[in-house]
DNA sequence: TAGATTGTTAATCGATTAACAATC
DNA sequence: TAGATTGTTAATCGATTAACAATC
């Protein structure tokens, strides 16, 4: 299993996209260079783990200039994928689905939804932020047909295994999975859980111990 | 600031409520006691992390025995605040509000969200999963008057920071921010950011991984 | 009693931060 | 050149895991 090339830590990976962010809305104001103490300075991270982190990208900075910035956001974009579209399909149109469905900036983020799928006949047909809904019996061929890379699970917990089965059976590579349930999927299926309420406990935490001192 | 208490770990807060689901599972099994190595055979811990997990929240148990799961459940819930409700209010009935105010079970996670916001004539007066949407000029008087603690922000980015200016000024205690901007307030407010898309960038590592290798 | 489990202290591991040489 | 910034190595810090004594 080991190749010699250690992972990228899972930290590093979720700030990149700040950088990213920031970046952007750095090259609007016609800058072409910028240093890692200012990326840290506006995002509130360490200027040391700023490099590392570009570092990953594979970046090469210039001394006493900083980072290219076109350069920069291309290195990011590139190492996460952005560059590139991989086809996705949501699914489960419900609230969360639909949600997620008028995110605007998928393609941005090397994401596009090309179609919804849910197994409420009323809503077959439907055009939800401009994807159709069809049934969801249709899920594994159509996998199979467009290719399709990611499939993102917004479906009740009871549903979200067979939807899992159904999606594999078509080849999907990637499953982006909301629903609060753990997958089982063979082993060269990457399952990625997105936990809505992830950051609830903590925000419990702080307001019992405020509670508390009142 | 230093009081000599040391706060407990965010990645412990966040094992938590996965500890707290499966004794309630347990408990329907009729089972009493449950030891650590159990606990981390089922979620995949190392049982010495449960038990550190676990001491936080103040539980003693029976050596050979293990921790009564009445009890351990009990703690958990007191620890987290889970044992008290505190009223919430959510702001901004879109997709995103639906899906949050249609979540069941927030009265077993301390919170009751009372009422619900928006600034779309059209919405004011429906009823959203059983919360009535009232008009977003009432929030302060609402906060203040209702005693509410945790205001849900659910809105566009662009209108985070006002809807925050208006809990604070209400008296809010914390703010569960699901918009993905920064949000500035007094010292004594707490502020959780909630990212939709968090784990997002760990897939699109990953895929991109094995799409390169293709 | 023997052995399983808790509670606690020590070791390890990984990520963050500090130090500093190289460089433009 | 002088000084700011990168790239890299070392130190620190915090969380996880291992070791082990206490205990029922």
């Amino acid at each position: 299993m080991f190749n010699g090339i250690k992972p990228v830590p899972e930290p590093s990976l979720r700030r990149l996209p700040s950088y990213l962010y920031f970046l952007q809305r750095l090259k609007k104001t016609n800058k072409k260079v910028v240093s890692c103490s200012v990326i840290g300075q506006e995002l509130r991270f360490d200027p040391t783990q700023v490099r590392k982190d570009l570092q990953y990208t594979g970046i090469v900075g210039k001394s006493k200039v900083g980072y290219d910035i076109d350069k920069l956001i291309d290195a990011i974009e590139i190492f996460l994928g952005w560059d590139k579209i991989s086809p996705a399909i949501l699914v489960g149109v419900g609230s969360l689905g639909t949600a997620v469905l008028g995110y605007p900036n998928f393609h941005r983020h090397g994401l596009e939804i090309v179609a919804a799928f849910d197994r409420d006949p009323n809503k077959i047909g439907n055009v939800v932020h401009g994807k159709e809904i069809l049934h969801i019996d249709r899920i594994s061929d159509f996998v199979q047909e467009m290719h399709i890379h990611v499939g993102i699970i917004t479906v009740p917990p009871e549903a979200a295994q067979i939807v899992t089965s159904l999606l594999v059976l078509g080849g999907i590579k990637a499953i982006w999975n909301f629903a609060p349930v753990a997958l089982s999927v063979p082993p060269d299926i990457i399952v990625q859980n997105e936990d809505l309420f992830a950051s609830f406990p903590i925000l419990s935490n702080k307001l019992s111990a405020i509670l508390k001192v009142k």
